[in-house]
DNA sequence: CTCCGTGCAAAGCGTTTGCACGGCG
DNA sequence: CGCCGTGCAAACGCTTTGCACGGAG
């Protein structure tokens, strides 16, 4: 959390609230949902709130973020491992679980003049509780 | 063509020229892209006209559809290759290449008790005109 | 001549922003 | 006590929908 502080974030209740919440669930949660868990603790939170700590954590590199294929909201899961890696989304619930696999590690340049700059890999489908 | 009357839509000449445009453009537009090209040749265009398109093209498989990384919005591309392929994505100008190799391949399941129902795998950058 | 396609307008959804008050440090 | 965080409200961008007219079959 000092992470925070060095980045001219004060530590609020709310943004502990929503950090922890993330951390523990451990899987990708859309605004909705950190701002349904957040009402029940807050009469009167915010949505705002809400997007703008996700925004805040997520440029801070605290979260992963993505979007599930076909939906057009943001969906944000709190990244504790700092290596590189990939995810098995679960669609229902977000779950996720970790792949080691990366496919740029097979897939060896045959893009001539193109500048790679990113990329990415998801499997979806459902989990083993949804 | 013969595809849409099949599904009972009928062979418009707006629908020829945004199904057109997308193959002789052959990378990933969003709707702006197709109305702003349609505006040139109907005054009067409407961006409905191109939505509504869009999605009953996608509907039928004859598009492929995603978002780019950060994107909210949704970019079509016309699907020549009916084969299971993926892409690089020029993120400037939506220029793709095909990959042929598929990551799910090398991937043996790993992932006991989840259905797997899809999966993304996408490279992003610049391409050599951009 | 019958429907489907279209343009227009408005609504919808998720997200972002401006402003003034309130609480952290 | 200064400034960042928050709630409220409104705006925003992209997409979708309802309705009546117009064109394809």
């Amino acid at each position: 959390m000092a992470i925070l502080k060095e980045n001219g974030l004060k530590l609020t209740k709310r943004r502990k609230e929503i950090l922890s919440f993330l951390i523990e669930e451990n899987r990708y949660l859309s605004a909705l949902d950190v701002f349904e868990f957040m009402s029940e603790r807050y009469q009167g939170m915010s949505y705002d709130t809400v997007y703008r700590n996700l925004r805040d954590f997520s440029d801070l590199n605290l979260l992963e973020e993505t979007e599930f294929h076909g939906e057009k909201k943001y969906r944000f899961s709190c990244n504790v491992n700092q290596d590189h890696h990939h995810h098995f989304i679960c669609t229902v619930c977000g779950a996720t679980k970790e792949i080691n696999m990366c496919p740029m590690d097979m897939f060896k340049e045959q893009l001539p003049g193109c500048v790679i700059e990113g990329h990415r890999f998801e499997i979806f489908g459902k989990c083993e509780n949804c």
